[in-house]
DNA sequence: TCGATTTATTTAAATATTTCAATAAATAAA
DNA sequence: TTTATTTATTGAAATATTTAAATAAATCGA
């Protein structure tokens, strides 16, 4: 992984309510519907919707139809690599 | 770790410069000072300056005085912190 | 001491990010 | 078909971040 990927995948995690959003796909065992962040999250639905878009934009997450919602689940080789790059920095 | 804190190093890596800048301590073997940094980032001193400062308040690096340099040391624990962090929000 | 070098701080401009209201689009349910 | 539900988009305001010029502070060397 080079500076530029892991400096977006740096800035997709870089706030409090992504992280939140994903340690919920993982409480959820990969089926969080965005309904479900209403709950959670203190902010708007558009915002809501935001934040979901910056982490698949970056691939962290992915979504998929069904019915009217949707669900995402995590990329766990995405994180995987972006630890490698970490381990990488250290001395 | 908790999210807030593992929010503040997403912020604090969520730069190139600041990426850039731990390879550098890396490859300098933990002794990098700020001077060097001149030659590898197409920046003014005094962004230089403001990037160590948000890796070293958010203790991704350490800095100690030698003569009128500063010498840079990367804190490997933290890192270690965070990617257990990071690792805990997998599937 | 005096000038040069290295790092830090202050301030201000440019840019990016976050947030929400309004609204749209898609689908389910009545 | 009409209404309700779920998610996405647009646009604008508020906030945060990045950058550099100017300047200060600390220390080394002559």
């Amino acid at each position: 992984m080079d500076i530029k990927r892991a400096e977006k995948i740096s800035k997709a995690l870089a706030d409090a309510n992504r992280l939140t959003i994903l340690k919920e796909v993982k409480k959820s065992k990969d089926c969080l519907y965005c309904v479900d962040l209403n709950e959670t999250l203190d902010l708007a639905q558009p915002s809501i919707c935001h934040h979901l878009k910056q982490l698949i934009d970056n691939e962290l997450i992915s979504s998929e139809k069904e019915g009217r919602n949707v669900k995402y689940s995590l990329n766990n080789y995405v994180i995987d690599d972006y630890i490698k790059f970490l381990e990488g920095l250290k001395v």
